[in-house]
DNA sequence: AACAAGGGTTTAG
DNA sequence: TCATCTAAACCCTTGTT
């Protein structure tokens, strides 16, 4: 009997999540205001407290404000704490101080996911050879490291792949370190409600609800068939693995696939009347291509209804492009086109509209798409020069 | 049958 | 008038090759 010496050795994964961030940053800036509600707000313009609640401290959670609420309910909710405050975003501030953590967080490993501007992923399963208590190590250094740099707590978790990392980091909130070794996968799982689970919402928690689907162990032994019936042949499955803790997804620095700005627009439209509004969102748009050196094949124009309706119409361009003048034509095109045939219009008027563009492509890069698509062009003319074409 | 494009839904922070 | 903004993953339908 041999050893077998190829073992893959343990996987592990860290999740990294700052806490309640940009109220944390607002914090930082103003130290006196930890021991009261703090409210970080995007404000639309429509009307004093029109927009929503982006991120709210804990002395505010606890009181009821979450992110998502309308200002103006998260107001009625601290009515009696006239302590309270309400901050607008301020993202280059936040943008800026993120950008140094994904530093800090970066040269722990080389095998570094950003998912979002205060969340990442590690993989240090070779850096610690695939022994837990070695990573929990480096993860009380991190937290002594952003403390130390940056006055911020944060909450790590740490598991066998990113769906069981992201969860217990979850778990640990805020200011946490919560580990969860591979043969603790099951009872962790089991000890949490549905919702928990990392990609099942309200929508998706409902639905299996209603297929008598209660617990992550419930969803873990459901029928694979009627899983896919209901949820989709990819999805379905992928919800029954992860209620058993599988997840290979790896840990690897993901491209940017789509670039989008909407707006909230100051009246509600009928027609494009708004065009004026959308110029600073093309040259955004155009800005951030030219920045990341992207070029983009696919423009699309977004539109959401005074009933919160959300739709999209798009069309594909011949040669991508990062040039305003092309960005803002096709997209005030669409517009004009979606006001003109639409009979959605009898749905009512137009609250926000954004634009967003796709199939992006860096310069120099040729996309397997294209590569196949010239390949079969080149194809094509041979066959026609051995046949139709000698003579 | 395989693939592209367009449009909708759900999730997450 | 309660209701922001960005981005990804997936699903479905329709039309082409």
């Amino acid at each position: 009997m041999s050893i077998d010496n190829k073992t893959a050795m343990q996987r592990i994964v860290m999740a990294v999540d700052l806490d309640y961030f940009f109220a944390q940053l607002e914090e930082i800036r103003r130290p006196e205001l930890k021991q009261r509600p703090v409210v970080v707000c995007v404000f639309s313009g429509r009307t004093e407290t029109s927009g929503a609640v982006s991120t709210a401290n804990y002395v505010a959670r606890r009181l009821g404000v979450k992110s998502g609420i309308p200002i103006v309910l998260a107001k009625k909710v601290l009515a009696g704490h006239p302590e309270s405050v309400f901050l607008p975003v301020d993202h280059p501030h936040y943008d800026t101080v993120s950008e140094r953590i994904m530093q800090i967080l970066s040269s722990i490993s080389p095998q570094f996911e950003q998912v979002s501007i205060d969340e990442a992923f590690l993989d240090v399963s070779s850096t610690v050879r695939g022994k837990f208590d070695a990573a929990t190590e480096i993860a009380q250094k991190l937290k002594a490291e952003i403390i130390q740099e940056e006055k911020l707590t944060c909450s790590i978790g740490i598991g066998p792949n990113k769906l069981i990392a992201k969860m217990a980091a979850d778990h640990g909130k805020p200011n946490g370190l919560f580990v969860v070794p591979p043969e603790n996968v099951g009872s962790f799982l089991n000890d949490q409600p549905l919702s928990k689970l990392i990609g099942i919402g309200t929508k998706t928690e409902k639905k299996m609800e209603d297929l008598g689907i209660k617990t992550i162990h419930d969803l873990s032994k459901f029928d694979t068939d009627v899983l896919a019936r209901e949820f989709g042949k990819n999805l379905g499955p992928h919800f029954k693995r992860i209620a058993k803790g599988i997840d290979d997804d790896p840990v690897i620095t993901r491209q940017v696939e789509q670039i989008g700005r909407i707006i909230t627009l100051k009246n509600d439209a009928s027609s494009f009347s708004f065009e004026d509004e959308m110029i600073p969102l093309y040259l955004d748009i155009a800005d951030r291509l030219s920045a990341q050196k992207l070029k983009a094949k696919v423009m699309g124009i977004i539109v959401i209804t005074s009933q919160l309706k959300i739709k999209n119409r798009a069309n594909t361009l011949d040669i991508p492009t990062d040039s305003v003048d092309i960005i803002s034509k096709t997209a005030n095109c669409l517009f004009q086109q979606f006001f003109k045939n639409d009979e959605n219009l009898q749905e009512g008027k137009i609250r926000r509209a954004g634009v967003k563009v796709s199939g992006l492509e860096r310069y120099g890069e040729i996309d397997e798409k294209e590569r196949g698509k010239s390949e079969a062009q080149i194809r094509t003319l041979t066959d026609f020069l051995q046949t139709d074409g000698s003579f």
